[in-house]
DNA sequence: TGTACATCAGTGAACGCGCGTTCACTGATGTAC
DNA sequence: TGTACATCAGTGAACGCGCGTTCACTGATGTAC
């Protein structure tokens, strides 16, 4: 039995694989996703440090995983901020439209460091996966198409929604985090984005 | 005499913050911004570990040295690309527009590393300066103006205009970077930016 | 012009540390008979 | 129902490493007289 800090009542820990991801998340929202440690991880999981390497080839696999992890998680959070404005009206689509990027920018706020995992190069977006299949993505593209559906945007800058959207709240977002423009510049970058989208 | 990589025929060596700062650009260009480490510097200059602590106190502050320097490389590579449009015309001030965006991004291109130190997270800003004095940013300002005074676009955007701009090429900037878009999204990106703001 | 001396730049050995990963192992589990 | 045994999960000690930083030092420089 091991003192660390999480005990266990039996030798086999029974779901080591999904509490290594999970530690290794409350580590990295704690300490930057530099300075992960696959020591700290098991001391935190209270396991032995080899004991992770029956679930992970080695440190950058874990890292690629929870990355994969992440943006599953933006996606459903994504997901579920715009359930709350449902309909095909003009109004609701652009209520969902600004709703996406709010949500985006408020994960970002929330958890910088797990941001800075998912878009900061730790880990290598995953070649065989295409930015299309991603569901965030073709939750914008939805959004953008109800835009035009419900009349509530100009098709002329359809084609043009979905990188315009996403580069300005990635970027938006990933100054705002890095102190490079101030917080409430958000809001003001989607008045710009909507107003420029022609969306009313 | 030392037998490292760089040779010196004296003693003290002449510039050697300097030299720190080059060789650790070289460094992170290299390994990333992490992976930058203070022996390794010392090494590549030719001088012992410590010699770099009659220079900078801890290895943070080098970082943040580095990071303004940077955004001061990048400001005067700007520069330089938009020398080659003048004038008060329709036409150069939308190259000079959309020339900003290409610079920024061929230097993300150019130094994926740099770029991910400048606005990963490495160097926190400096609380003091704010976004506002910076060179690059200033010389949006000035171009966005100059769109606007050539009738090149419709002054309704214009307090959008940096905003929008800077948020849109950082964010393009960074998912080409880590592969989450591919590379030729950004001229549609610029098309569309422009397309979004009237410019013409 | 020559010398003493203060100042400064760089040395090199050492500190204590935490890291990723390997490997032979042992404790627990479940299945076949 | 009971036992032998294969399988699997986790151990713990060890590997070799590179790191940031400190500190008493020494070599070079330049200035005052």
């Amino acid at each position: 039995m091991s003192v660390l800090k999480v005990s266990r009542d039996s030798y086999h820990h029974g779901n080591l694989q999904e509490a290594i991801i999970q530690s290794a998340i409350k580590l990295i929202r704690k300490n930057g996703p530099d300075h992960l440690s696959m020591r700290e991880i098991s001391y935190e999981v209270g396991v032995s440090p080899s004991a992770a390497y029956h679930y992970f080839p080695d440190k950058d696999s874990l890292v690629r995983g929870i990355g994969q992890h992440l943006f599953g998680e933006l996606a459903s959070m994504i997901t579920k901020s715009i359930e709350k404005f449902p309909g095909t009206s003009a109004r609701a689509s652009k209520l969902r439209f600004r709703e996406i990027g709010r949500a985006y920018f408020k994960w970002a706020v929330k958890e910088p460091n797990l941001f800075r995992l998912m878009f900061g190069g730790f880990c290598s977006s995953d070649e065989q996966t295409s930015y299309k299949e991603d569901a965030s993505y073709i939750m914008l593209k939805k959004a953008l198409d109800d835009l035009v559906a419900s009349g509530a945007m100009p098709s002329k800058f359809r084609p043009y929604g979905e990188i315009l959207a996403w580069s300005c709240v990635q970027g938006a977002s990933n100054l705002i985090l890095e102190g490079h423009l101030p917080k409430n510049a958000f809001e003001d970058l989607l008045d710009g984005l909507e107003l420029a989208l022609g969306v009313k």
